[in-house]
RNA sequence: GGGGACGUAGUGAAGUGGUCUAACACGUCUGCCUGUCACGCAGAAGAUCGCGGGUUCAAGUCCCGUCGUCCCCGCCA
């Protein structure tokens, strides 16, 4: 029942298929989209990855023809040879990129059947995630989802191209390679020519490519897999493509103009978008004071704003007692927020303790004065002070944050953007990127009582402050440098350090001794001893990258087959239980408590 | 580790303790149809309401547990 394709070869994508060909014999293969039976003609649309065409099977131009169209069903699969008409003009499909033609077809050969598909292959189809990954193959015949794709290999092929006019050479990095306990959690591999022993996957190439630099490449760049076992988010998967690049001789605005480049040439030539010249810069400090986080979302103001001084003597209890304790009062005013309902705000309040905050204040200013659980607390010269620092007028909302520094911030961060999606103030379409950059060294880890990197410990302290390293590592700020595109972290970079004495020094400051610094990157120091240039990089999440471009809210739809939160993949079972012999072999017993 | 939402034919989804013997739409199957294109018309099949336990005269509906999916916090150098 079944036929091959012998003496049939393909002429044509379905989606080339156009007024310039009429006439003309074509072959075509691909899938059936869709089948009309009208009793006397019969329509098949067939599908490939470049769109659909219409083909047309009249009794009585081939009535043989005809008659097996009849069997065809959804997503079988067909080679069809035909001639190429204009379609009559009133029977024009303005809808479809080849609508203006269609194919009556002499010859049908079914080169393979199909199941009836569990959903519809329809953009239109509105499919349960899970049964769209479990079966991704089908999912992926659909155009908006493989449009996802050409998109990302868009991307990837003009990243290759730029970096390698720029000079950059492609080097593939070892994947099986060496745990490095700081930082995420690695993914390990057993090892079965030394026993007890493991590979951990890379979090990223990071030490093999200053090893590059120290070779003297003076420029690498590689579009390359990372992985890190730690619990997933709609933009986090375990196992992500970076753009990961380094250069050599160069300082942190030498990187910087690169990037920018680079960034600009994906917006023109995949957005058609001019982006200018230079991003603006903040500074992680500033970052932090203004929108709460390291990764600011620029297409709204919003801006959080210090009232400590003004509210320094506030009878309210809630402000008082946080300044007491040493921490502060910001508030954010939202315009035209006095809109919003009592649930609205209530649902903030929540929203606010379920990300730490021990409560949300909040006023409406109205004409009939000002509203809420804290009003009656502030005096007149307060609100009037209030309001001038906040610029708040009628019909605004503000909402107070009291509490630690750290804590103000990152609540008042996310109401800020909470609140900016439902004041409707975000545009699709808008781009705004943001450098953040002198990001802190270290930062006090009070679980484990020390000192941890921000970036990593290969990251170049700012040279004024490297006297500062051992007396007040908290105030060290780092050459580090994040690109962030409409509130997300895209890229990340740092100048490195290439001076055995100051890694030395780093290391020393992060509680790491010379005995752990020798048996954890002993090999990175060695090379350092050997003459490594000033170099410095990037990493971007070229997932992240294209998930924005694409306006997609997750990273599965742009990795073809991703995994759900618990890092599982349905359409292979992965991961999976394996034989007790693989165990054996790798001289591995399982000890799995039941909880 | 924690908070929240969801789970009903192949798919999407209604349902708020009592004709639920489970609506509707798409898909599937059968028949009819020569200009449709998310074709149309007539008919049919298809669901132990995720799983387990409990409350109740009565559970898709309420409670507990469990599994799965998603979102978020922690975590992610």
């Amino acid at each position: 029942m079944l036929e091959n394709m012998t003496g049939l070869k393909r002429t044509h994508y379905c989606g080339e298929v156009d007024e310039t060909i009429l006439g003309q014999e074509v072959v075509i293969m691909g899938w059936v989209q869709h089948r009309r039976d009208h009793g006397g003609l019969v329509f098949i649309d067939l599908r490939d990855r470049t769109g659909l065409l219409q083909t047309v099977f009249n009794p009585q131009e081939d009535e043989a023809t005809h008659l097996k169209s009849h069997d065809v069903r959804s997503e079988f699969v067909l080679a069809l040879r035909g001639t190429v008409r204009r379609r009559p003009e009133d029977m024009v499909n303005p809808n479809l990129k080849t609508g203006q033609v269609e194919v009556f077809i002499r010859e049908l050969r079914v080169l393979n059947r199909a199941q009836t598909p569990p959903f519809q292959v329809e953009d239109h189809a509105d499919v349960n995630e899970n049964v769209r990954l479990k079966y991704r193959y089908l999912d992926l015949r659909r155009p908006k989802v493989l449009n996802n794709f050409i998109l990302r290999h868009q991307v990837a092929s003009l990243t290759r191209n730029y970096f390698a006019d720029k000079g950059f050479l492609e080097v593939e990095t070892p994947v099986l390679t060496k745990s490095t306990p700081e930082g995420a959690r690695d993914y390990l591999v057993p090892s079965r020519v030394n026993q007890g022993q493991f590979y951990a996957l890379p979090q990223s190439p990071q030490l093999f490519k200053q090893l590059l630099m120290v070779a003297g490449l003076d420029r690498y760049c590689q579009i390359v897999k990372c992985f890190r076992d730690e619990d997933l988010r709609a933009d986090r998967q375990p196992e992500f493509t970076q753009v990961d690049l380094e250069m050599s001789f160069v300082e942190q605005d030498d990187v910087i103009e690169m990037l920018e480049g680079y960034i600009r040439l994906l917006f023109k030539d995949i957005m058609n978008l001019e982006l200018p010249p230079h991003f603006p810069r903040l500074t992680y400090d500033q970052s932090m004071r203004r929108y709460g986080n390291d990764r600011p979302d620029l297409r709204y103001d919003l801006e959080i704003v210090e009232l400590s001084d003004v509210l320094a003597h506030s009878e309210a209890k809630v402000f008082a007692e946080s300044l007491a304790r040493g921490g502060c009062i910001r508030g954010i005013c939202a315009p035209g927020a006095a809109s919003f309902s009592r649930k609205q705000l209530d649902d903030l309040v929540a929203f606010a303790i379920s990300v730490g905050a021990k409560g949300l204040a909040w006023i409406k200013i109205t004409d009939e004065g000002w509203q809420g659980p804290l009003a009656k607390f502030l005096t007149d010269e307060e609100k009037a002070a209030v309001a001038k620092t906040l610029a708040a007028k009628i019909g605004d909302v503000i909402f107070f944050g009291a509490d630690t520094v750290e804590v103000v911030a990152s609540v008042l961060g996310q109401i800020r953007s909470r609140v900016a999606q439902e004041l409707g103030l975000v545009q699709e379409g808008q781009f705004r990127l943001v450098w953040v950059t002198d990001f802190p060294m270290f930062e006090y880890d009070a679980e484990g009582k020390r000192w941890a990197a921000v970036h990593h410990p290969f990251t170049s302290p700012r040279d004024e402050d490297l006297d500062i390293l051992e007396s007040d590592p908290g105030r060290v700020r780092a050459k580090a440098y994040d690109l962030v595109l409409n509130g997300n972290e895209i890229g990340g970079g740092s100048i490195r350090i290439h001076r055995p004495d100051v890694q030395a020094k780093v290391f020393k400051a992060l509680g790491i001794d010379e005995e752990e610094a020798q048996l954890k990157f002993g090999f990175l120091l060695d090379a350092l001893g050997y003459g490594a240039p000033p170099h410095g990089g990037c990493a971007f999440g070229l997932d992240r990258i294209v998930m924005l471009l694409a306006g997609a809210p997750s990273l599965r739809d742009v990795i073809a087959f991703p995994k759900t939160q618990k890092a599982t993949c349905p359409l292979t079972d992965a991961p999976g239980t394996v034989d007790l012999r693989q165990l054996m072999e790798l001289g591995l017993r399982l000890d799995i408590k039941k909880s």
